[in-house]
DNA sequence: TAGTGGTCTAGACCACGGT
DNA sequence: CCGTGGTCTAGACCACTAA
């Protein structure tokens, strides 16, 4: 008789149903495919259309579908891989890289950023603005905060904006001696800025890589990008075609 | 007057509050301090329960607010640097690190690792279990699956679980040349094991780290390490130390 | 036992995308 | 215009923690 699973802690209702789209997404359902609305399924599966929905944000989470207002909910094509490695050691938007240069314009940084640059908190600094498109998607906005004390050479100039001017900051830093940067990971929710550009709802799940770039011993630039959680896998080194499923399989001990 | 944001697209109650409670956060309450109940402040701000729950979801999210069941809402402190650093080409287990193995069993790798491995879906593998604790706090849970075949020695054996057995296969594989690792961070949530390791509910969001470890131009073994995502900040290099905010301030041209 | 956050319901209306 | 997902409400009960 084994000892079966009582029942004493039960599964959530969302929970249970999480599971069991899961399985109908890999079994039936083709990539792009769009599911029945989900007033349907919540009736189908005896549920309120809050719990149903419970389950879908879940499985959005994990990349696995994709919603979209006023069209429906589709199966999602696997996550791609997108390499944010840092062995390059170059600064950004030198030779041919992904990011797509916006603008720029005089920007006072949040306090955290200008903690990183060691600057007097209010004041202002370079803020170029870039997008990443991959596969003709947008999968990455970045905000790039560069002190005037770094690119001394351009306080002279006076239209401190545009996209030219964006060029020119970039260029002016490719000047210096990069000796270094370092990198850190964590989630967070899109801004309503970025979320624009990257074509989600403000709060989104993304995923923030913070960059510090380092020219003779102090930090020059600190890049901030938000990709999109639910379309992105951040790769590390020479990995970027594996693929990793959003599976929940449990361990299964023999 | 300027121009007064015209109320054109009016903002969604959850999001004003989230933006409302932040900034409360920041200048009204310390590190730890408890918030008043859901019920409380959902009256206090004049909105349904379930709305201001929504809020709460989005601070918890990036990691300023913990939640927990039974006892309150307590303002978090911020997130740690947790190093994923790839630097140093060592096995895992290798040194004193800041895992703590735990046990060793027989496992069918999900689908997907067993691709990266390439092994016959459906092949057992050794699947070690680790914990990664600082600062006395659990942070990540992994599961390292190394086929038979990278630690040949071992296959006489019998007993083939246990913490004992975990360490022998550790060791064994310390053995092996590691020729280079390659890593990913996706994001997901947490199956029902992980949680109670990391002390969350399940489909607590969490960060994944999948490593490949490499040697004699093969894949020798596949780690997949789930970090709490509220509360870690996985750091690439010597930056362990620096403190990103998680406020969500809005650009602000001059 | 009292109080907390977690789950769930059955409605309603809104914003958006395509027809 | 209709159908979609997104927001919001006012309840209810459950699971957990601590006193």
């Amino acid at each position: 008789m084994g000892t079966t699973q009582l029942d004493s802690v039960p599964e959530p209702k969302y929970w249970h149903l999480k599971t069991v789209l899961g399985e109908a997404l890999d079994s039936d359902f083709a990539v792009g495919e769009i599911l029945p609305n989900e007033r349907d399924l919540a009736a189908r599966f005896g549920v309120a259309r809050a719990t149903l929905r419970q389950a879908l944000e879940q499985l959005e989470l994990e990349g696995r579908l994709q919603r979209r207002r006023g069209v429906g909910t589709t199966v999602a094509p696997p996550r791609m891989g997108v390499d944010v490695s840092t062995t390059e050691h170059t600064w950004p938007g030198a030779g041919e890289d992904a990011w797509r240069t916006v603008d720029c314009t005089m920007v006072v940084p949040p306090p955290a950023v200008a903690r990183l640059l060691d600057t007097d908190t209010g004041e202002e600094t370079y803020t170029v603005r870039r997008l990443r498109v991959t596969h003709g998607q947008s999968v990455a906005a970045e905000l790039l905060y560069i002190p005037a004390s770094s690119v001394p050479e351009l306080s002279a100039i006076d239209a401190p904006s545009g996209p030219a001017r964006a060029r020119a900051v970039l260029r002016e830093l490719q000047r210096l001696d990069l000796e270094g940067q370092d990198r850190a990971v964590e989630l967070g929710s899109a801004r309503v800025d970025d979320a624009k550009e990257l074509e989600r709802l403000p709060g989104a799940p993304v995923l923030v890589v913070t960059t510090r770039y380092f020219t003779e011993g102090r930090t020059a630039a600190v890049s901030v990008a938000t990709y999109r959680a639910d379309t992105c896998r951040l790769t590390f080194g020479d990995s970027g075609d594996l693929e990793i499923s959003h599976h929940n399989e449990e361990r299964r001990a023999s």
